[in-house]
DNA sequence: TGCCAGGCCCTCTTTAGGGCCTT
């Protein structure tokens, strides 16, 4: 895929934004042509706690947290670095919805849709074991990008399993042509009726 | 008072329930 693509990842301090609950890492992955071409990471100090849990899963301290910017002035950089390109995630409702809710802190709004790596994954990746971002990769026998549960880390794995999806579709339906807009499509189609309507846009392709 | 996700997918479904996936 020719077109730019953010991949990008939260690590957060719980499961649903709010007062208590907030991004406390972002990494972006810029993907062009299947490969990473440009990077954004940080930690962030938004002023929440982050449990026990938490930060054995990311390794990320409420102690490293203390020394890191402040949550605005990185998401305000973020923002800045993805600009108009679309963006893409895995499990993209999560993801979404964090970036959603620092942004509008900010006064900004989201313009783009967001891919999700995982609906894909589902419809054209049915025989892997599981959806999990970190077995696809191995599964896929994709490059591991560094410590999971980083955001930078899983931004990228995220981005390896894009370009792994688009090849998919290249060899399995001579797709050449693909882009967000297109993934986007895909994703809202029912797992079941993805094959049927992949074959559909190939013989509209061919005639 | 106490508790607190939510969208997607499958099936022993659709007047529902449980598992997956993200932190």
């Amino acid at each position: 895929m020719r077109q730019r693509i953010a991949v990008i990842d939260f690590e957060t301090s719980g499961i649903t934004p709010g007062r208590d609950c907030r991004a406390t890492e972002i990494g972006v992955a810029m993907v062009e042509d299947g490969r990473v071409v440009d990077r954004f990471q940080s930690l962030m100090n938004a002023g929440v706690w982050v449990p026990p849990m938490i930060e054995q899963l990311t390794g990320i301290s409420n102690a490293m947290l203390k020394s890191a910017p402040p949550a605005h002035r990185v998401m305000r950089d973020a923002a800045a670095f993805v600009g108009e390109t679309p963006l893409a995630a895995h499990n993209a409702s999560f993801d979404r919805k964090f970036w959603d809710y620092e942004l509008a802190r900010l006064g900004l709004a989201r313009r783009q849709d967001f891919a999700c790596t995982l609906l894909l994954s589902r419809r054209l990746l049915p025989q892997a074991p599981d959806h999990k971002l970190g077995t696809l990769t191995r599964w896929a026998g994709l490059p591991a990008a560094g410590r999971a549960h980083r955001a930078l880390a899983d931004a990228e794995m995220a981005a390896n399993l894009l370009s792994h999806l688009e090849g998919t579709l290249q060899r399995q339906f001579q797709l050449a042509d693909i882009d967000h807009a297109l993934l986007c499509k895909l994703q809202k189609v029912t797992a079941a009726k993805v094959k049927p309507y992949l074959r559909e846009l190939q013989a509209k392709l061919v005639v």
